[in-house]
DNA sequence: CGTCATGTTTCCTAAACACTACACATTCCC
DNA sequence: GGGAATGTGTAGTGTTTAGGAAACATGACG
């Protein structure tokens, strides 16, 4: 239920061995949250963050933002604002692609990158 | 803004011409919100409502809940959930087709349907 | 030893979300 | 013409979200 806290607990841990910069305190004071709220997130004593103070929080213990905001339950808006705009598409495509294996999803991101169409 | 008001009341009105059972009160009855919400609703007096809320709606009217969603201002949990199983692909994935055009995703998705990975 | 920094605990809250309750005026239609 | 049904207006409610403030205990270390 709390990968997320665990996952940042562990990330900045990390981190502080080799840099004392990343303290709790001083990461929190860097993201702009309360100590008291980093420390009840890492222990998943409250529910994760706003997708801003994610991102924020991802940025600082140079994680991938998306990876962390899929932890938290969320996906990131820019990504929700893509299938908004086309909703019947990228329903159809997201759907269809659900059991897809990674490396057929990969494959359509190399296709697509190196613009075939 | 209320993008979401005028095209609800619009589907509502035109099933409302032909079948009676399409007035907004027997609507709110049969979806399971207060009619006074509805009305609300429609004239764009209140935000979209819920995920739940909206998906009966569109049943109801017969329309694509992905679509009704979007101009809710939503995406549809189911796909959250998808992209939130793989975060990294599918975000790239999602970025990288912001920009190509309607057919070269159709294409992906009948490339995907037919099974050729 | 003192003080500085660290992590934690408790309590509180402002705003947003998702509605309900119910009275009201109007229109349908038999 | 009178009851039933329709749409609307006003007010208020419970819940969730996303934190802040401040005090507390513990340890580091010069």
């Amino acid at each position: 239920m709390t990968q997320f806290g665990t996952y940042v607990n562990t990330a900045r841990r990390r981190l502080q061995e080799h840099d004392r910069r990343y303290s709790l305190r001083q990461v929190a004071r860097r993201i702009g949250v309360e100590p008291g709220y980093l420390s009840k997130i890492e222990r998943g004593q409250v529910a994760p963050p706003s997708e801003a103070a994610t991102v924020r929080l991802a940025k600082e213990l140079d994680q991938d933002a998306d990876v962390l905001l899929a932890l938290g339950g969320k996906v990131s808006s820019d990504l929700q604002d893509v299938i908004r705009k086309r909703p019947r598409l990228f329903a159809q495509l997201i759907r269809e692609l659900k059991q897809a294996p990674d490396h057929a999803i990969l494959r359509i991101v190399r296709e697509v990158r190196d613009g075939d169409w």
